[in-house]
Parts: C-alpha cells; sequence; structure tokens
DNA sequence: AGGAAGATCTACT
DNA sequence: GTAGATCTTCCTA
C-alpha cells in the first residue's frame, strides 16, 4: 500500500523515524529504506535550505510534504523527500537502502557486483535505482515513484547525523540496527 | 572566477 | 580504518 501524502504531515524528526522499513519502489526497483535523517530549513546549518541555499531546496521544503527533494553534491545526488508539519520547513534524506528487487538493473547501473555495496550510501542509492534531476518536485503520492508501507518490526538506533560540517550535535539520525545496509555504525 | 557542498573511490598507514 | 583527490552544480563577489 502507498503512504497517503497524511504520513509525510507530521514533525520532519518523526517522518524520519517511522519512515524506516518502509519500501522505496521506482520502477522495477524496490529498497527497504534502512537509513534516514531529519532536516530543518531554518535554524539548522546542515540543511540545505538554510539561509542562501539553492533558491528550489528552500521552495520545496516549504511546499507540500510528500514530494521528492533531490540535490547534487559532490557529484551524487541526494534524494530527500519534504515532510514537515502546516507551515513549518523541513525534509527527510534518504541515507541507505536494502535492495529488494531489480537488483540486477542497480548492479549493472552501479557497475559493480557487491549487493552491499549497491545502496548503502545517499550517493549510491540514488544511481542505482537511477534517480536524478528530472525526479526533483516529484509528488510521492503519485505512480512513478513513492513509498510503500510495511508492518516490519525492529530496533531503532538514534544517533547524531554525519558527513556534515555543521549542526553536528543534534540528534536527527536513524538507522535500523545491526542492519548490514546502514552506511556507517 | 572562486568556493563550498548532507559523498565516494582509491591508496595507503 | 583513515586520508586525500576528485567529481558537478549553485551561490556570492
Amino acid at each position: 500500500m502507498k503512504l497517503p501524502r497524511k504520513f509525510y504531515s507530521k514533525n520532519t524528526k518523526i517522518v524520519a523515524r517511522e519512515l524506516l522499513g518502509k519500501i522505496l519502489v521506482h520502477k522495477k526497483c524496490k529498497g527497504k529504506i534502512v537509513e534516514t535523517e531529519a532536516y530543518f530549513g531554518k535554524n539548522d546549518p546542515a540543511s540545505r535550505a538554510y539561509m542562501g541555499r539553492p533558491k528550489f531546496c528552500v521552495k520545496l521544503m516549504n511546499d507540500k510534504p510528500g514530494k521528492a527533494l533531490i540535490y547534487m553534491v559532490h557529484n551524487n545526488w541526494l534524494f530527500n523527500i519534504v515532510a514537515h508539519e502546516k507551515n513549518e520547513t523541513g525534509a527527510v534524506l534518504i541515507r541507505a537502502l536494502e535492495p529488494l528487487e531489480g537488483i540486477k538493473i542497480m548492479k549493472k547501473r552501479r557497475g559493480v557486483n557487491d549487493i552491499k555495496n549497491l545502496t548503502n550510501g545517499p550517493g549510491k542509492l540514488t544511481k542505482a535505482f537511477g534517480i536524478d534531476k528530472r525526479h526533483n518536485g516529484l509528488d510521492l503520492t503519485k505512480d512513478n515513484l513513492f513509498i510503500e508501507n510495511s508492518n516490519e518490526k525492529f530496533e531503532i538506533v538514534n544517533t547524531t547525523r554525519i558527513g556534515i560540517s555543521r549542526g553536528k550535535e543534534r540528534l536527527l539520525r536513524f538507522y535500523i540496527k545491526d542492519n548490514e545496509f546502514v552506511s556507517k555504525k
């Protein structure tokens, strides 16, 4: 079942946590979300929507929840989902997936054979799924690209965000405990 | 024109 | 496991 817009219309941190274990679907490819990070617009120096960052990021982060936000960093497309309460700003970064379907296609696109190395990083998973700027602003409640619900149970770990230069001290990173596909432990 | 960016790969200690 | 080079876009001067 596809997640409704209502799912994304909550506090960014809560959505980040609840997205764990859900299934990202793009064409023939499916992957379980195993790692996420929450980013806010204002008062978050690590956010792309902070101060003079790219306009389209700010705009989208303020837009309707449930949209895809994609931007380039160091030759890597990063995939975020706009998620926030009314009149707020925020998005959830998908940091890592566990490949479920379309693994052959992912291997071909990534040029590697090791399953564990296919989608265990924010830049890797976009490449494996064939996601790029064309998908920026896409509505995840439509058919092309969306997220499926799941009732799986697991332990969730809450830590600081990684790979950023500012705003490191906040506990806004979530991942599934003991999962092999988390980018870093 | 120059720099920064939420990363990745490779090559070492 | 850590360190350095390098990739592309967008922002500011």
